[in-house]
DNA sequence: CTGAAAGCGCTAACAT
DNA sequence: ATGTTAGCGCTTTCAG
C-alpha cells in the first residue's frame, strides 16, 4: 500500500546512491536536460523506475521558483454557467494548450471574499506560476490584486475600455457591425439591437457596432429601436414583444447575445400575423444556446478554442518575462448564416 | 507593481530582522501557535502588515510536509454535466465545508490518460493533501492509482460492491426500495421500472431496491415490467412508451433518474387517453432536472449538501491519521413527495 | 516564552 | 560528462 504518510517516498539521493552516481545527474536525468552520456541516463531511470521514485513538488518549486501549475480561476457564483459551451470550450481549450506543457491545470472558485483572501494567498505564495480568469465583472477587486502581488494574470474579456490587465477578447464590436452590415445588405433598412446589460463593457462594444454599421451606411438609428435586455431569453422576448408593439416598421434585429436572438424569435412567432412582414434576428454566440435549440438562428461566432489557447500563449509569455507590460488581443469573430437572415 | 519574479517577496527571516525577533517566533504567529506574548505577538503582525509579507508555500510544504490544499477531480469528459445540480451543488457544499480550514480547494479535469499521469504525478509529488474523486467510471484505473500512491481519497460513488476506496454514496436501494414501497402503499400493484445502465452500479442498487419493495411486499415483479434506460429523457420516453405498448396493465413507474421520469411523464401524456387509467412515475434525483422542468413528479431526494460534506470529513480524517482502513458511507435519502404520486 | 540550529528534497552554479 | 556544494524559505525540535 505504497507510502504511509506523504513524505515518506524516496528521495532523489538515494536514486543516486541506488544508480552510483551524483545527485546532479539526477536530477539532469529527471528534467531531460541535454549533457548526460546515454548510458548514465539508462543507470538513473532503472534506478528510479525500482524505487519508484517521484519527485518532491514543493521541493522542486522551492529550489527552482516555479510551480509548474496555473490557475483558471472562474469568480462566477452560479457553477451552471460553465456548462455553457462558451465556458466549458474555453476551459478544453485552455487544457488542450497545456497539454504539450508540464504544466498542471487548476481549477479555482473564488465567490466570496474569504475564498478571494484564501486563493491570493494561494498565487502570491507562489503555487502558481499564472492565473487565468473568467468571467470577470467589472467591480471584482481579484485582477488588480494579482496584478499587485506581480502574479501573471490573463483575463478572458475586459471589465472596461482602459482595461490594464492583459486580455483575450472576442472583437465584440466588429462582430455587432458585421452582423448589422449583414443585415443591410439583404436589404434591411429598420434594424433594431436588443443589447446586454449596459453596465457591461461587453454590451457596450456590441451597441457601438451596431451603431456603427449604421452610421457607416448613412442610416440613421432611431433612439427606440434600441431596447436593452440582460442576455437571457427571457429579455429577450420581453423586449422583442415591446418592438413589435412599439415600432411596427422594423424588419431585422440585431441581439447581443444568441438567448436573446432565440427569444426574440420566439416572439415573434407567438405575434404571428400580427407582423406583417419577416423580420431578419441575428445573435451574438455567447451560448452556443440558439445553435442547440435554434439551428436556424443566423449567429456571430466567437473563436472559442482560440480565445484559450491564446490566452496560455500569452500567459506563458508573461510567465517567461515577467518584464512586459500588459498586452490586448481581440479575436476576429465569424458570421454563421443560417435561414433566418 | 508588486514583486518582479515570484519569490522575490520578503522572507520570515526579513519579518524576523524588522520585529526584532527570532525567525522561530515569526513562524508561531503565523500559525497561530499559543505560547507567544501578546505584546510579541502584535510586534511581529507589525512587521508582517509592513513588509506584505506572505509565506512561501513551497517552503511551508517542503518543511511542514503538507500542501494545505485538496484536489477535486473530474473524470467526466462532457464538462455540460457539471452544470447538472447533482455535480455544482456537490462542489459547493465541498466548497462549504472547507471554509473554516486553510485548504485550497482545486478542481482539476482528468480525462486523458495524459492528464491522468500528470496528476498521480502532482499529488505523489505531494501538492494535495487529498484528493476527491467525482463520477468515477468502473474502469478508471486513476482510484487504485492514487491509493497505491498512499494519496488519501475519497470517492462520490461506487465502482462495484466491494469498493476498496473510501467512499460516499447516496442509499440508492434504500431510496428506491422507498419510492417502490410508496407505490404500493398508494395501491398501486403492475409497478414497472426504468433502469439506467445496468453495468452502472448505482443502477444494479436501484434495480435491486425495487425488487426488495415488490419482494417484501409479497409481489411476484414480472420481469417484462423492466426495461433499461441510459439515465436520459430520452431513454425514459422510449422505454415508457415501450411498457404503454407491452404491458398496458402497469399502474406505476419507478425511473431510476429523475430525467428519465421526465421522460416517462411526457410519453404518457403523448399517449392520451390510449392509456385508460393514471400511471403514477417516481424518479430519482440524479439531475435534479424533473424538479426544474417538471415540479410535478415526485423524486427521491438525495442529501447533496451532506454529500460533500461528508466526503470532506472523511478525507480530513484519513490526511490526520492515515492508517486508517477504507470506511463506506451511505446517506439516506428522502422521498420528495408531489402532485403525481 | 523565545532564539538558535537542523533539516525538508531539490535545482543550479561551480568544480572537476 | 558528472560530482560537489550552496542555498531556496520554512517548520520544528531543542536549548535556554
Amino acid at each position: 500500500m505504497g507510502k504511509q504518510r506523504p513524505g515518506a517516498g524516496p528521495t532523489l539521493e538515494q536514486v543516486a546512491a541506488l544508480a552510483g552516481v551524483g545527485r546532479g545527474t539526477v536530477s539532469r536525468v529527471i528534467n531531460n536536460v541535454a549533457g548526460v552520456k546515454e548510458s548514465t541516463r539508462r543507470t538513473v531511470q532503472r534506478a528510479i523506475a525500482e524505487l519508484e521514485y517521484v519527485p518532491n513538488l514543493a521541493a522542486r518549486s522551492l529550489a527552482g521558483h516555479r510551480a509548474d501549475a496555473i490557475a483558471l480561476v472562474m469568480t462566477e457564483p452560479d457553477w451552471r454557467k460553465f456548462a455553457e459551451p462558451f465556458f466549458s470550450e474555453t476551459i478544453r481549450s485552455v487544457g488542450d494548450a497545456l497539454t504539450d506543457t508540464r504544466m498542471q491545470l487548476l481549477l479555482t472558485q473564488v465567490c466570496t471574499s474569504e475564498e478571494r483572501k484564501r486563493f491570493v494567498e494561494y498565487a502570491r505564495g507562489g503555487r502558481v506560476d499564472g492565473v487565468l480568469l473568467m468571467s470577470v465583472h467589472a467591480e471584482d477587486p481579484l485582477p488588480d490584486m494579482l496584478a499587485d502581488a506581480g502574479v501573471p494574470t490573463v483575463m478572458l474579456g475586459r471589465r472596461s475600455g482602459d482595461e490594464s490587465i492583459t486580455y483575450v477578447d472576442a472583437d465584440n464590436a466588429g462582430g455587432a457591425r458585421s452582423a448589422v452590415t449583414h443585415l443591410l445588405n439583404s436589404g434591411r433598412r429598420a434594424v433594431a439591437t436588443i443589447t446586454g446589460p449596459l453596465d457591461m463593457y461587453v454590451a457596450q462594444c456590441r451597441l457601438r457596432g451596431y451603431r456603427e454599421a449604421l452610421d457607416r451606411a448613412g442610416l440613421y438609428a432611431k433612439p427606440s429601436w434600441v431596447v436593452e435586455g440582460d442576455f437571457t431569453e427571457q429579455s429577450g422576448r420581453t423586449a422583442m414583444a415591446e418592438l413589435i408593439e412599439r415600432e411596427p416598421e422594423i424588419d431585422a434585429v440585431f441581439a447581443a447575445s444568441d438567448s436573446m436572438a432565440a427569444g426574440a424569435l420566439n416572439a415573434l412567432r407567438a405575434a404571428g400575423r400580427r407582423v406583417p412582414r419577416d423580420v431578419a434576428v441575428i445573435g451574438f454566440d455567447d451560448f452556443l444556446l440558439a445553435q442547440r435549440t435554434d439551428p436556424t438562428l443566423t449567429t456571430v461566432r466567437q473563436p472559442l478554442q482560440e480565445i484559450g489557447r491564446t490566452m496560455v500563449r500569452l500567459l506563458l509569455e508573461e510567465m517567461e518575462d515577467s518584464g512586459v507590460a500588459w498586452r490586448h488581443v481581440s479575436l476576429r469573430t465569424e458570421l454563421v448564416l443560417r435561414d433566418s437572415a
